[in-house]
DNA sequence: CAGTACGCCTGGTAGC
DNA sequence: TGCTACCAGGCGTACT
């Protein structure tokens, strides 16, 4: 599922290609995704780009920003003369557009931004830019990881945040590392890795954790995140980067959709149960 | 307030 | 083979 690392990932490709491209037209193929009116954005360049968790802001030079948000199956895919040739590797659709396009963004010069959706949870948001933290999702956001790091002007999720968060929680620990409003960005597949790579039932009770796995845990979700953000994201599903090519993560998750498989660490079969209505994969010999 | 169930959606797959 | 039934899953909403 696009997380954390999968949406940098797309960020920074939007930075990098489309930063500069004025908005000529959009043209919306299906009207449930695109909320808003496009008269506002057409006319305007783009200016920068932030993640807010999950979420991306796309600042224009009006007084507007696109919110977007790719939930599950959501692919941005950016073409110009360059990079026309480029197949988008995912779902055997070869190119753009597809029976998938939804929205597409007819930029200066002859270049497009293509939103791509086969489940079509995903959503496009026209909202002033004073306006657009004021989105619930994005209010609402919890600290994040590598916030300072990267720049992204949230909350970063410190270690002491981290405790406190986990600490006086009765949850149960791998919902709540996954609930955006206590912490931002981290979906099923990096908490599961890295629950098991800190060695915890993901089923315990956050307030059971020690302190010394608290730091554990701590450790471990900024190591999967950095795993994934090096690998340019996980491909499991759909996701693609900004020039429809996968990422790398998906070959090198830990338990994460290894339903069949053994234990990298000792062996023993994966165990799969549901967790608050989600996959959960993990190790009963390892994870205590 | 916290926890849970459901709806949104469709490709893939298990089962017959 | 071809059909049906069910599942995955982020997040908003409704409900307990």
């Amino acid at each position: 599922m696009p997380e954390l690392p999968e949406v940098e990932t797309l960020r920074l490709g939007l930075k990098k290609y489309l930063v500069g491209h004025k908005i000529e037209d959009v043209e919306i193929l299906h009207p449930k995704i695109f909320f808003g009116d496009k008269k506002d954005i057409v006319g305007a360049a783009v200016k920068g780009i932030r993640r807010v968790g999950k979420g991306l802001i796309i600042d224009l030079s009006n007084e507007f920003s696109l919110a977007i948000h790719i939930k599950l199956t959501g692919q941005l895919i950016y073409q110009d003369n360059k990079t026309v040739k480029n197949p988008v590797s995912k779902l055997k659709v070869g190119s753009v557009p597809n029976k998938f396009t939804h929205i597409i963004f007819r930029l200066n010069g002859d270049s497009k931004l293509f939103y791509n959706d086969q489940r079509r949870f995903g959503w496009i948001k026209v909202v002033k830019t004073n306006e657009v933290m004021n989105l619930p999702f994005f209010k609402e956001m919890g600290p994040e990881p590598f916030a300072e790091e990267l720049g992204s002007g949230q909350v970063d999720l410190t270690l002491d945040k981290f405790e406190e968060i986990i600490s006086n929680s009765k949850t149960v620990i791998k919902p709540l590392v996954m609930d955006q409003k206590k912490i931002g960005g981290i979906g099923n597949i990096y908490a599961n890795d890295a629950l098991f790579k800190a060695k915890i039932d993901p089923r315990r009770k956050a307030n059971s954790l020690s302190e010394a796995e608290i730091r554990k845990l701590y450790d471990s979700v900024l190591f999967v995140l950095k795993k994934g953000l090096d690998s340019g994201g996980a491909s499991e599903l759909t996701f693609v980067n900004i020039l429809g090519q996968d990422g790398g993560y998906q070959n090198h998750t830990l338990v994460y959709g290894k339903r069949g498989k053994t234990c990298p660490n000792c062996g023993s079969k994966i165990k799969v149960i549901k967790l608050a209505g989600r996959g959960t994969f993990f190790c009963e010999i390892c994870q205590k």
